[in-house]
DNA sequence: GTGAAACCTGAACCGGGTTTCAACTTCCGG
DNA sequence: CCGGAAGTTGAAACCCGGTTCAGGTTTCAC
């Protein structure tokens, strides 16, 4: 299931976003260097989406990125570490890919509806987001808790500064914020990962609606 | 993190309730080989619990069961099988146990409310599910994606019985299944595996009151 | 009781993938 | 141009756990 990564930033955007992506002391020091990291990883990206960690193999990634199985350790000390790379880079992206939409929106339930259209768009054109952040539950479980406690963190921010704002009811709290996480996540999983039955306009206005009754204001 | 069964049924008990256990031609003949494949399956549970599918080994699974490694092989055909097995008791045994609450509910929003809170409480007493249903989506996806894919199931056709009785909105559909249960699934994580910070009926008593207004007839 | 089937045992086999390493090539500043 | 640093190479050492199997023990129906 090799992903059509369309226009989107290839992992490749994420290096020039993040320098920290080799493990240390192993950063590249010159342009060769640096464009072969980037290779190395974007096949790492590759290979864990369509076999997942355990089944992706060193040499699969560096088949996939033409390069000997020696330069890998060049710029990664272990399969582990190029994993946990991948797992804060996509992080990374999601967010960043989904920011704008929400900031763009005129009030909060807009901005969680266009948080879910947006998302659920990106994993359609990045599948393997999911077999690699879930499968990091096991593999870097530090990165895979972070990932998610940031987002609630995010949602619960957003959710009691537009109660300031008399936007949704002002007892919004924890619990709301990871409920809507877990929405998001699911619908992600079943309408962008396992099904296009839906459109994701669609998805995000039944959501919105529901959150616009469900959180709105009281009275 | 050994897990504290309390006095709920152990997989033992998941074994007298389904005896398709054991890989095919492999079921015990004897009550002595029953009690083995019992020991096992147990010990298949606290293993892959504590350390997942992959750094979980199946001398660790014998030396805690306290047999011979060759005694495995008697009743399971590899690894990935007691793997399926387990996958499969747990889901049905999470549903078993949250189906009774959802069933003596006066209504919809009751029912689902009463689903979650003793979701969180199963999930506190047997944090393992997550680490194997979770793993499973790498290690057994049909049984992963039956496990979701039933659950969301079930949920829709409840909010469709209840839409005809008028308890919620006609226009209930899959996309609030999977919204829902993406909710329960992360919050359940979240304060029955992660944290203990709130109490299940204080999580339960916020998402009811979401649901029942983002739900509940129009009007 | 008794014999055959069921069950148990654990050392050894085996395959596959990670990691190392020493020789070789390319790059780049001076 | 030159020399040393950076980067590249891939065969092979190494590790580890799944799986097998032949021999011994227990169970249980008759």
């Amino acid at each position: 299931m090799t992903q059509d990564r369309g226009s989107d930033a290839t992992v490749a955007g994420g290096l020039a976003r993040n320098e920290r992506v080799a493990s240390e002391g192993k950063e590249p020091r010159t342009a060769r260097g640096r464009r072969t990291l980037r290779t190395i990883l974007d096949a790492a990206a590759a290979e864990f989406g369509e076999r997942g960690f355990h089944e992706g193999s060193i040499s699969g990634i560096t088949r996939r990125a033409g390069v000997a199985l020696g330069s890998f350790y060049t710029y990664f000390d272990s399969k582990d570490a190029v994993f946990r790379a991948l797992v804060r880079d996509m992080s990374e992206r999601v967010r960043e890919h989904v920011a704008p939409a929400i900031r763009a929106a005129p009030e909060q339930i807009a901005a969680e509806r266009a948080g879910l259209e947006t998302f659920i768009g990106f994993v359609r054109r990045h599948k393997e987001i999911y077999r690699i952040i879930d499968e990091a539950e096991f593999v870097d479980p530090e990165s895979f808790r972070l990932h998610y406690a940031t987002t609630a963190d995010r949602i619960e921010k957003r959710l009691r500064a537009a109660a300031e704002r008399g936007e949704v009811r002002a007892d919004v709290s924890d619990v709301h914020a990871w409920a809507i996480m877990g929405m998001n996540v699911f619908l992600g999983l079943r309408y962008g990962v396992w099904g296009d039955d839906r459109e994701a306009d669609e998805v995000a206005d039944t959501v919105a609606e529901m959150l616009a009754r469900g959180l709105g204001p009281k009275g």
